[in-house]
DNA sequence: TTGCTCCTCACGTCACGTGAGGTGGC
DNA sequence: TTGCTCCTCACGTCACGTGAGGTGGC
């Protein structure tokens, strides 16, 4: 370990700042090897290059996937890793852990809307029942994907991505070039386009000038939400308003016509 | 403490094993002051009442919730503690914490189907693009629901939580009593049901003779679903089958004509 | 007598947080 | 000289896991 300047070093306390950790978790990576600094300054102080700076990008993207430090070792180290496979078996963790928590938020929140309903000395009742809705829960589902039917799924695909701001998934064609499928990530989880099929009675709006469906979409922040997607040249059905169901809410639609309610709970 | 024979107690192994805890569970929780037994052998050997299998129970409940063994503690001595408040708080740290594992599983997913494209050598340069996706991802977006429209909104309901086996939400009606909402929970989130309604042209399959849209879930094990859906007398538009795009499928009609599939992906 | 459950220390795990006490550059 | 950043130990956190070494009931 040689010792240098300062010149195209980052000292560490500038390190953590920007890549928002602590220095004490940059000491961490260096005491268990996982990432020690190129240099040192004459006095100790660590100064890391380039290439110590990338890999702290690596290590962050793969903390994000909650690998353990251990296996992002290993997978940074690691010439002959797989990565493709470690990443299969840990999509099907974040299933599980997902389907999870949705569970809990559901009992939550159902025991929170009827909460209002119990007196104080019920409350203790309260969790019991949440206990129970969560225990027999059927175990069997685990995510909902809505299938929308569109005449151009291209099209409607560049809008969900562009003006809406989701994120694009596959747009799969059959051998002989048509569309066939496309998909969308929307928050948490993904949303189907479908063409029209004449076997099960799927049109598009469009085609039927009237739909048996909408979406709805939370948002964190409505306002911000509609002028952005104003601003992308959307066809705004109405503007922000404040619902007596609870919410905050406004709508648009696509280029066939599927109503988007884009919405906030109140009194957060 | 008093020392007692036996009878009516139970010993520290079976309490765990009913609970799916370890002995060292619940060591750990007489250290900490969270759950002593009633009683103890002449031997020291701990004997469990019933008020302690039940206070157990209600400590399982809330750390499903993530409560930590402090708060629990806290939540069950405390009769001032104000219950709601708590919850309230903690679920909007479960929709923050679902929505961050939903990225998170969107982005390995994308980088999975699109991994095959890649060369061994690129796959360090997809784990950039990975996080590239993450990172860039809109945040405004939380969760999708979808709004299903219906003429019969407790008829809906009710099928589909006792044939379909989903979990019941609220049926919200107008003063005059009319319903204007209703709700259920699938797997990982909300479904609605909406009233017929002329402003926006939303009307049922059952009217339209035509559908705009169908619902897609997740299940554990379609076979099972199937079987136990056709049991509960639904109306099965096609048997399981192995479809080419990588899912077992089967689907089944509503009462009022919305499409359902099952599905399950292959090669897991 | 053998096997099983039970007991009490007590150190280990994981990814750092949080001072304690002190030094070097602007 | 003052402030700020930096340094190296080193113990604490959380909810247990994992033996170590030993005892009592069927």
């Amino acid at each position: 370990m040689h010792v240098i300047g300062g010149d195209g070093y980052v000292r560490i306390g500038e390190l953590a700042k920007t890549a928002g950790i602590t220095v004490r978790t940059l000491h961490h990576y260096e005491d268990i090897g996982l990432l020690a600094p190129e240099a040192r300054t004459e006095a100790g102080h660590r100064l890391y290059g380039a290439a110590d700076v990338e890999r702290l990008y690596r290590v962050s993207l793969l903390k994000r996937l909650d690998m353990s430090l251990d296996q992002i070792r290993t997978a940074l180290d690691d010439p002959g890793w797989d990565l493709g496979t470690s990443l299969e078996r840990h999509a099907g963790g974040l299933d599980t852990e997902i389907e999870r928590l949705s569970r809990v938020r559901t009992a939550v929140n159902g025991a929170l809307t009827r909460l209002g309903d119990a007196t104080d000395a019920d409350k203790t009742a309260y969790l019991l029942h949440i206990l129970e809705e969560m225990v027999m829960a059927d175990t069997n589902l685990r995510t909902r994907i809505s299938i929308l039917v569109y005449r151009d799924i291209p099209a409607a695909h560049a809008h969900l991505v562009d003006v809406f701001g989701m994120t694009p998934g596959e747009i799969t064609r059959s051998p002989d070039g048509a569309v066939v499928h496309g998909q969308v990530f929307a928050g948490d989880g993904e949303i189907w386009l479908h063409p029209e099929t004449a076997d099960f009675g799927l049109q598009a709006p469009s085609t039927l000038g009237a739909a048996t469906a909408t979406m709805a979409v939370m948002v964190n922040d409505v306002d911000d939400h509609c002028r952005m997607v104003a601003a992308n040249g959307a066809d705004i059905a109405y503007e922000p308003v404040d619902q007596p169901y609870g919410y905050r809410e406004y709508s648009a639609r696509d280029p066939e016509g599927t109503l988007w309610s884009f919405m906030t709970p109140l009194d957060d």
